[in-house]
RNA sequence: GGAGGCUUCGCCUAGUCUGGUCUAUGGCGCCGCACUGCUAAUGCGGUUUGGGUUUUAAAGCCCAUCGAGGGUUCAAAUCCCUCAGCCUCCGCCA
């Protein structure tokens, strides 16, 4: 493993481990299939011998069974070993990828071009000064019935989310994605085997009294469907658009975006999901990139594409590609869809495997950001306001709000 | 929440009471071959998954796998324990 291909040092001497108790299971995995094939003959023997034969045969199977139990334990003890460590290796990460922190990334092409309110005379304000003008989000009583980074979509906000699933599952279907609804509570099975109880462990909740886990992405229950299974070649690729609640504990992000609607516990969210074969795995996550591209493009926001860097890459992915909508208010762009390439990675945890000319191996799983619901709010309401506090629907999203071309401010 | 039933190598299924001859039965589907001038039908053979071993390769051979894990035993699909999933009925509930 190359050195620069991920900022992780413990990396090589992980594998060194690996290694070794790997061939400790495999050496005493052996021993027991011998001593296995020894018992099994005597099991033969034992029913059709009589008198000192037998008891001979007997002590002999008693020594066996004995020996047995040890090697099968020195096996499971190796094999739990080796598993154990495999489990903390990340994915291998594609060369392209920029070497770094969250900052080091690499911005790949830059699509529209940001607002000039200077030049139109208005002072753009923040999408929770518009949202609440708009009747739209309401952060003071979700605050107040659930907490910090709680809210409700309220009115016209409800209906915005309504229009932008509808039109990113419609987007999706199009594109011969299959929709799904998903189950938001997983087990830990599905958890682990999406890379998510590793370093992200902190950010997930966790139900202790049923052993459950609430999904941060609809990500997790997409790769769990096909878990346990081998797949015809034949049939990929699958692709497959979740929606589901996300929910994210947040827990290190205190004080970073505790304004409005940006960052919060639960979201909404369109996903795409692909499984196809480890060899259409680049060319899938390009297309993925493509169908986000297509989205936001529909949505007139202005935004860029980067190639997240190794040290923001999370343990799943081998490359991840961000779009980041220009956000005024913040003179910035932000993060809004993500798509990963995880080859094979969550497919060997799962165990989803493909049959290809009677062969069954690992297939590639990748997984792409359609819509998540607030932070394209936050996009819209800020890119697309005008003077008077109102704000208008691009085109796309009409047929999905009865028609409105403008959102107007309430008066309450 | 309570009571009962079930889970066998793609699907269905025999076997579990009474542990060893289970190297898991049969049917369907699928694959190959044979035969019939096509199709159909018929016959024969094959058909879980994972690991190991040998080999240029293939075949072969060995081990594991009867929902999962543990136990009893020389020996477990079969007996015991724990857990999971599915189904039926009762209760509760949107």
């Amino acid at each position: 493993m190359r050195a620069s291909q991920r900022a992780r040092g413990e990396d090589v001497g992980l594998v060194d481990a690996l290694l070794s108790a790997d061939e400790r299971r495999r050496s005493s995995g052996v021993r027991f299939d011998e001593l296995r094939a020894e018992q099994k003959q005597l099991g033969k023997l034992i029913p059709k011998a009589a008198g000192d034969e037998k008891a001979e045969l007997l002590r002999r199977a008693g020594e066996l069974s004995a020996a047995v139990k040890a090697a099968d334990a020195e096996r499971d003890e190796a094999e739990a070993e080796a598993q154990r460590l495999l489990r903390q290796l990340g994915n291998l990460v594609h060369p392209e990828v920029p070497v770094g922190g969250e900052d080091d990334f690499t911005v790949r092409e830059t699509h529209g071009t940001p607002r000039d309110f200077d030049a139109e005379g208005f002072e753009p304000k923040d999408h929770l000064e518009l949202g609440q003008a708009l009747g739209a989000i309401d952060v003071e009583r979700g605050a107040k019935v659930s907490g910090s980074r709680f809210y409700y979509l309220t009115g016209v906000g409800a209906l915005l989310e309504l229009a932008l699933v509808n039109a990113a599952i419609a987007q999706a279907t199009e594109a011969g994605f299959i929709p799904m609804l998903t189950p938001a509570l997983v087990k830990p099975r599905a958890m682990e085997g999406t890379g998510f109880l590793g370093q992200a462990a902190e950010n997930v909740y966790h139900l202790e009294k049923d052993d459950y886990y609430l999904v941060g992405t609809s990500e997790v229950p997409l790769a769990g469907y096909h878990m346990d299974e081998i797949v015809e070649a034949d049939k990929l690729p699958l692709r497959y658009a979740g929606f589901s609640p996300c929910f994210r504990r947040e827990a290190g992000s205190y004080g970073k975006d505790t304004r409005g609607i940006f960052r919060v516990h639960q979201f909404d969210k369109v996903e795409m999901f692909s499984y196809v074969t480890p060899e259409e795995s680049e060319a899938e996550h390009w297309r993925l990139l493509e169908w986000e591209k297509q989205w936001l493009t529909g949505l007139e926001l202005p935004f860029r594409v980067i190639d997240v860097a190794t040290g923001d890459l999370g343990a799943s992915a081998s490359r991840k590609f961000d779009c980041e909508a220009w956000i005024p208010t913040q003179g910035k762009y932000r993060e809004l869809t993500s798509a990963s390439n995880c080859n094979e990675f969550q497919a060997r945890r799962l165990s989803i495997r493909m049959r290809q000319d009677k062969k069954v191996r690992p297939l590639a799983t990748l997984n792409g950001t359609l819509c998540a619901v607030p932070r394209t709010i936050v996009a819209l309401l800020e890119n697309h306001q005008r003077a008077d506090g109102s704000v208008r629907v691009p085109e796309v999203l009409r047929p999905y709000l009865g028609g409105r071309e403008v959102l107007e401010p309430v008066s309450r």
